[in-house]
DNA sequence: TTTACTTTCAAACATGTGTTTGATACAGTT
DNA sequence: AACTGTATCAAACACATGTTTGAAAGTAAA
């Protein structure tokens, strides 16, 4: 995930801290319940420094945003030479790693799914930069695999069907704890997870390509 | 849905007041950024009230909590006189009413769907008088049209597969509506989609079963 | 070194928050 | 009517928030 801080000037590497400090705690709080003095403590600035380097607390979570690994994700996977079935399957899996990997950088993911709940002005940065092209990514791969017999309507909704349940692993998370205390997202029970989204949702696909 | 306005002395009235306008309210916005005195102005009381009547802000939620409508939605659903899987649909159009009707009181899900992203204490609550027995309940229902073959953990990935397509639409709104500004959750594009759901689950149900 | 500019800092500012207070109005009872 | 416990109210309290300020420190070119 690299972090920031390997940059030149003084200025340089505060701002770098103060990105990283501010994807952490955007990451764990929603943007209202954020607060710019603990991400100004974490990053060792002072609390006028986001308004200076950033204009404002806005003006940070707007930079803080980062969807390069998203989009890498996705270019990998229209590259593979694979069959658009198996290109499925692989999707999944990096996808789940991405979003449940607590050691990896899902912070982006983690702030995304906050946007949601609680939407701010940076909503429609993530939306057309990053959901949009991630649905119309998600759309041909299946478009390939189910044939032009179903309407754009129920491939949407099949893109929706599949993001859904991805998602619901990272939303839920606090409920299915609570649920399940013994739960953990190690690397054996995400592939396990990508493995059944991807059986259940081939196979829903595959229903709806014959009807 | 009834609104609660119809007890009896005047200290009632503005009780039950105060619980509706707090279910608007916490609906509207997530716990942290609703206010008391938002709720109270709602509620044509003094700010006072709600620490009067409830003790905290904490406490009003903990009362306007209100899982009644999903109690009986299951109990109708057990009683019916049908087979697994016609069960199974009535039970997806009926909760996807209940999710995405704005005209209906989803009030209660709206709040539960905050509660998801920003957890307070009343999570806890929301998962053992909800929550549990909703997946209870649809864990059952799956295990009478999946058979025995399928194991616990594969059998609540399909209860999670399920409630995770439902619940994308109501999470993921605010992103639908950016993609897709003319969609409207009417009745007809409500059935549309727990047709979608249940033709896509069950066959990746029966896919599992017979693997 | 001097100068001009950038960056940092402690403090203050303005506002919004949940909660408390003490007085006042109201209800029901005697 | 007088009394008593309850409910309402405006005001204040205590605190946290994003942002601004003006001075101090730092930086780099002349």
């Amino acid at each position: 995930m690299m972090s920031e801080v390997e940059a030149k000037t003084a200025s340089e590497q505060t701002r770098a801290r103060l990105l990283d400090a501010a994807r952490e705690v955007f990451a764990e709080h929603n943007f209202q319940g954020a607060t710019v003095r603990e991400i100004c403590r974490r990053a060792e600035a002072n609390v006028a420094a986001v308004n200076y380097h950033f204009g404002s607390k806005e003006g940070l979570l707007a930079e803080a945003l980062n969807f390069s690994q998203l989009a890498a994700l996705q270019k990998a996977n229209v590259q593979a030479d694979e069959c658009p079935k198996m290109r499925l399957r692989m999707f999944l899996h990096d996808f789940m790693l991405m979003l449940l990997d607590e050691k990896n950088a899902s912070t982006q993911c983690r702030i995304m799914a906050r946007e949601l709940a609680d939407p701010t002005p940076a909503l429609d940065q993530i939306v057309s930069e990053a959901i949009a092209p991630l649905h119309e990514f998600l759309g041909k791969l299946l478009r390939e695999i189910i044939g032009d017999k179903v309407s754009e309507a129920e491939l949407r909704r099949c893109v929706y069907s599949i993001f859904g349940q991805c998602q619901f692993y990272r939303h839920s998370h606090p409920v299915l704890q609570r649920l399940h205390p013994k739960l953990r997202y190690d690397h054996k029970e995400i592939e396990a997870i990508a493995e059944h989204i991807t059986e259940f949702s081939l196979a829903g696909i595959k229903h709806l390509a014959k009807k």
